[in-house]
DNA sequence: ATGAAAGCGCTAACAT
DNA sequence: ATGTTAGCGCTTTCAT
């Protein structure tokens, strides 16, 4: 096995210092420009590449950011993960990538094990496990030791860090209108996800449009287990007469879709159907679901912008900021035009 | 900001000198049972945790590895990445992720840049365009550096490196069988992946049975992109007369049966799919699709356990090794009982 | 059973 | 413009 090419190595052969070297490298205006283009072309030419450990342990950063994730089989995280990636690559950082699996004591595991110079900084979507617990002292102990947070989507709301959310509540208050002006009066909200933050919010902001307006209606069907989902589903299309659905999330967008099919009702003639969450599994469903667009994969590089921002400007204090981005609606198979 | 603890200051602490207290935490038998009892309980309640580039720099090693994956958004390599990440974080290892979106060029960049130091294996299915353009030279460069290399589903045959694989021939084969004794007589296949390996090998352990058997026809759609895949699509079903659809992956499979509901074809009555990957989209379609199951989690903690075995012993001449794992049929409501 | 010292590869303050 | 040196935190050989 050959032997990696390091400074020294380069600086022997050509009769320099590894200082000289590395300065060089770094296109120091110390150095000649000779000598710099002497070193750039033996260090192309055998293929030099710095040792990451050694410079992280001499400059105290590793360019590394853990991304915790609740899970990564859902094309929501995956997206976002596309985007802080993407934009990672092209600021020469690394990503570990870390899934919580829904679980606080593997999210906290995860952040205890990164909490001493292994990466500079977390992105981070909260388990559900961790806003059902509501114990976020990991997260404290996080920001006491200097290390980065930027968190998004899934945001502790008490936690003073850095988040990138969409505006939920108030998506949420217009899909109600974009209803109403289709002439619907019933609605229905089906959610998987009413534990967590997101789903909480959108609820929300759909439920104070609706007692806002007049002569509106609200049924709720939430559960995050599928077949008592779909029980109760099934009992909200017998004993209800809805107009709409919306799903806080894909999978019980789709599976209110199907219900629908199993039971005969006409998408979306007889019942219209708008779901959170552009994935593929709404758009390769059939007929393909009218979605609200969180835009995930924008949200993931401004994600990282973000944390790289407080990177740059590592000591400076800095005020923690909410940035909120709006979601847009994508009409497709499942509303009627 | 507080200081982090390091060996260092342990020792001071406990009047020792920092070997005494590495050699303690490493439960040596060098040192007495007191001592180690003393530095452990220090050591927990200062939180103290190895600087790891510290430990890289010094053991060369760094125990992370580098999971390159051609997408992300895909349930099937989401789940081979959740198979992974959970056998890594049981060895107390850590991944880095690396997207190379399909691309050759994305592909080489990541191997290059995590070459020196950085990581101690890969771990890998080939881009599309890697397979396409058929250079290899990066991944020959990997191995003669000494770094570990298992690559999994989408494999190089000419490489000499380990691999994970699923019984793609076979299983096509298998398939065929299947539909027979159901009466089938005209299978089509379709498929966005005949660019890729393993889409050429299902393919290919399908027409070998066709043509083994007697009495049965055999189409083919393909085409990675959605539009033309649906025209040839629609102009299959119109002009043969297909009695079931082997679809090679998911997008296929999902596009097929929205197809097949938009030209009022009964699904299974008239026609049968079955669908490889065992994806969300497959499971939440309607019907619910017949798939092939790939038990991409298992295949995921095998691939890491393979490279884990290489690492261990690293200096050893390995006889490299094709690991296959057998799939299995999850029939649903796309085909026949 | 414990400690001193060297060195992994890199950077930067401080000579020259 | 180039070189010397010290040290980041850890492990390990070789004393003691």
């Amino acid at each position: 096995m050959y032997q990696k090419p390091t400074l020294k190595l380069l600086a022997e052969k050509l009769q320099l210092s590894t200082s000289t070297v590395s300065k060089a490298l770094k296109d120091s205006a110390e150095i000649s420009v000779d000598t710099k283009k002497r070193v750039a072309e033996l260090a192309k030419l055998m293929g030099y590449r710095p040792n990451t450990a050694a410079a992280s342990l001499r400059n105290r950063e590793t360019r590394t950011i853990a991304v915790i994730l609740p899970e990564i089989v859902n094309d929501f995280f995956g997206q976002v993960l596309m985007g802080i990636e993407e934009e990672a690559s092209q600021h020469n950082y690394k990503i570990v990538i870390c899934i919580s699996n829904e679980s606080y004591e593997k999210e906290m595991d995860y952040m205890e094990m990164f909490s001493n110079g292994a990466v500079d900084g977390f992105i981070m979507a909260a388990a559900m496990g961790t806003q059902e617990l509501g114990k976020f002292e990991h997260y404290h102990n996080i920001l006491n030791s200097g290390l980065k947070l930027v968190m998004f989507d899934r945001v502790i709301d008490s936690l003073d860090c850095d988040k990138i959310i969409v505006d939920d509540a108030a998506s949420g208050s217009r899909l109600v209108d974009f209803l109403k002006s289709k002439g619907d009066r019933n609605i229905c909200i089906a959610s998987t996800i009413s534990k967590v933050s997101v789903g909480q919010l959108r609820e929300q902001g759909i439920r104070n449009r609706v007692e806002e307006l007049d002569g509106l209606q609200l049924n709720v069907v939430a559960h995050e287990e599928d077949s008592s989902f779909l029980t109760q589903m099934e009992g909200s299309f017998k004993k209800d007469n809805i107009h709409s659905i919306i799903a806080l999330d894909q999978r019980a967008g789709i599976m209110a879709l199907n219900k629908a099919h199993e039971l005969g009702i006409k998408v979306p003639q007889e019942l219209q159907i708008i779901c959170y969450s552009n994935s593929n599994m709404a758009k390769y469903s059939y007929p393909q679901l009218t979605v609200v667009d969180q835009h995930s994969r924008e949200l993931g590089k401004k994600t990282f912008i973000r944390i790289l921002n407080l990177l740059k400007n590592k000591d400076e204090v800095q005020v923690t900021k909410v940035h909120t981005l709006k979601t847009s609606l994508i009409e497709r198979g499942t509303t009627r035009k």
